[in-house]
DNA sequence: CTCCTTGCAAAGCCTTTGCACGCTG
DNA sequence: CAGCGTGCAAAGGCTTTGCAAGGAG
């Protein structure tokens, strides 16, 4: 099963209604690479179909945020963009520069996160944190 | 010398003027404790002087991302908030939940930007990272 | 004396909301 | 068929901007 249709069985059993525009919606941030705005999404689905509004776009990504079954996040640039957790637990590495991602495994978040709560007692996030910095590209050029 | 004033200085170097708005925006931000909105940063200007607008704090604001005194950070629920680099590179922990802030040192994080490095050639920049997740009191009671 | 900064008000941007209609289950 | 979900348009919150007046250096 892809990831796609486990999220709308997902839905499903929430309980929620399956409409085509959240179908195209789902399909493209789960097959899309990574970070996508909400706008992103939107001129996405736009090529595929015109009877999809901006609103119902916003609407349904908080839908998927609140039933976990994908992640918001803001960028340093004011961007806010949506992810679906596609393969399990991992890093995001957003470059500050030119804005790509890539991912990272998170066996070292693991390492963090038992530190933090050793030494602070603090239970840390790290299902899908994002790391800013310079990806191989950009650091070369800076 | 304080870290306000150190802030000041250098403005100063860089050519900038200290008016009187700047240097109390500079010195509420820097002796606030952690994270400050811009609108707190005005409210805590405003009990002192009326003579501030939201937009000078704004554009202060702005000035001290800039000149690289200080971090601009976008906060789940959709807050941007401002902090000083007061104590030198640090790790912010972010309550999800009562959204109150802590410190930890970091250490840990320079482990784990030493392994990004080698493992995907990413140069992460953590001088001032956030991470969110649930402090002692709320992890108890969620 | 120059021109960087400010206050004010208006514009901008992204996101959310109210409402009546439409479609899923 | 009941009621959730949608499109549309308008409102909303936060942030930025244009402009003329004011103050730092």
């Amino acid at each position: 099963m892809t990831h796609c249709q486990t999220c709308i069985e997902t839905l499903r059993r929430l309980g929620l209604r399956i409409t085509p525009q959240r179908e195209m919606i789902i399909e493209t941030l789960a097959n899309g690479q990574g970070h996508m705005t909400a706008e992103e999404v939107y001129q996405q689905v736009q090529q595929r179909t015109r009877t999809v509004n901006l609103a119902t776009v916003y609407r349904t990504l908080d839908l998927l945020v609140d039933s976990e079954l994908a992640t918001r996040a803001n960028l340093l640039d004011g961007r806010t963009v949506y992810a679906t957790f596609q393969h399990g637990p991992h890093l995001h590495l957003v470059c500050r520069r030119c804005g790509c991602t890539l991912d990272a495994g998170h066996t070292l978040m693991a390492t963090l996160k038992e530190q933090l709560q050793i030494q602070h007692h603090f239970v840390a996030d790290l299902q899908h944190p994002t790391i800013y910095g310079l990806c191989t590209d950009c650091a070369r050029e800076e």
